[in-house]
DNA sequence: TGTATTTTATTTGTCGACAAGAATTTAGTG
DNA sequence: CACTAAATTCTTGTCGACAAATAAAATACA
């Protein structure tokens, strides 16, 4: 390993680095390796990944551009917060998606889209039946964005992606394990999902996503109200 | 005019350059002045304004990230395209925006937001008294989207403040002068939007809105076939 | 004359350094 | 001992310069 910084190249090639540490930053920020409020320090990031702050920089500029960290003025940036107190509005915003994105999925999709659908479909079930709660959460959200990929609504996409990405940090705030029988039945709805969209069946495609996103919307509100004393922060 | 360069201070408070250059990039960008295709110059702009290329590009990031320019990594850097071809998309999720935003409004305002939204109806309706197109689409975004607010959405809100902009391209791209009646319809339909909000009555809401946000791309769309010739672009 | 290859030029991405602001610590005063 | 003011430290925003990647131009060659 000594010859990671030592003999190594440290070749990055001309634009690769604002990419590395932007995704990287943004699995560690999703994954809650970076819990929501922490401290980001540019120098400590520029000395990780042994390269000079402007990159770094832009990658936090694209970063805050998603509402994933937030920048005051000449002070500090830090992980950005989850608002437990306006959560209806984020449930308001992923139930509509679920059925446009299904709908438009149903209307829009071509052949080979359902072949990426059911993959990652086969995922998630994997992830169930392996009762990993992580795997699901991130199986889950790249089943559904593929379905709205499908939609081809660029507009309705990139919220959906937004939207789901904070969907993982919330669950992930909240989900320790599974310990109910429920995710099962998400597979049985996924499926149900896949065959109505593979049927062009528009209104039932909506109609399955809408109960999918209501029964998601429960079941987090549920685990919401059991350890609401987190709701109440600093 | 010569002490602009000679005497002015050329003090710029410390932040405040980033946002000095993305707000009129941005302006320029969508009221055409620069058009879809223009190269943007780094260094050119860093003259204009008499600052170093670090700023701008920050600037540039976040033009980026909100989709009104396409950076090719090494190359050039433009003033993103208007995607004809997928017009379908843009008006499928402008009406949608417009019906959830003006629903929501109807349920979640509060006094002070029919102030705001009543004060930018009157300058929609000056702006169609006074025959001023380009107005017209400024104020009438303005309008919309302060219901967006008052409907305290942050997720429909910034998806709804990109499509708005982005119709501000396209309305630009097509209409010179408006030379029909239909401007004086918008106005009334404004109001009765307005009414439907203040008396919190959501379906009656989101009916006006979804009828004028259908009246709206007819129109626009009447405008595309006409001038069709432009939909082939090289 | 047309094509391939080298050379030049232009533009972007990265770097190290410096300066401005804010937070913290230290000094000073009642 | 408490409270204010000066000084220091620390982080961010900006700058000018350099190097890599690409485009353009010039040269060589068939």
């Amino acid at each position: 390993m000594t010859d990671t910084e030592a003999n190594a190249p440290n070749e990055r090639k001309r634009g690769s680095g604002v990419r590395l540490v932007y995704d990287l930053l943004r699995d560690e920020i999703l994954d809650l390796v970076l819990p929501p409020g922490s401290p980001i320090d540019e120098v400590q990031l520029a000395e990780r990944f042994k390269m000079s702050r402007t990159p770094i920089r832009e990658a936090l500029v694209r970063l805050a551009g998603e509402g994933l960290i937030d920048t005051l003025p000449n002070r500090s940036t830090m992980v950005a917060n989850v608002d437990f107190l306006n959560m209806h509005t984020y449930f308001d915003a992923l139930v509509l998606m679920y059925r446009v994105t299904t709908q438009l999925a149903a209307k829009y999709h071509r052949a080979a889209d359902l072949d990426i659908i059911r993959g990652h479909q086969a995922d998630f079930a994997k992830a169930v039946e392996a009762q990993d709660a992580l795997a699901m959460i991130a199986t889950n959200a790249a089943f559904h964005l593929a379905i709205a990929e499908a939609g081809r609504n660029p507009y309705f996409t990139s919220l959906f992606k937004r939207i789901l990405d904070e969907g993982r940090r919330i669950l992930r705030l909240y989900y320790q394990s599974y310990e109910d029988r429920l995710p099962h039945r998400f597979v049985e709805e996924h499926n149900e999902m896949i065959e109505a969209i593979a049927a062009r069946d528009l209104e039932r495609a909506e109609r399955l996503a809408r109960e999918h996103a209501e029964q998601i919307v429960r079941q987090v509100q549920k685990l919401l109200v059991r350890d609401d004393r987190l709701e109440i922060r600093l």
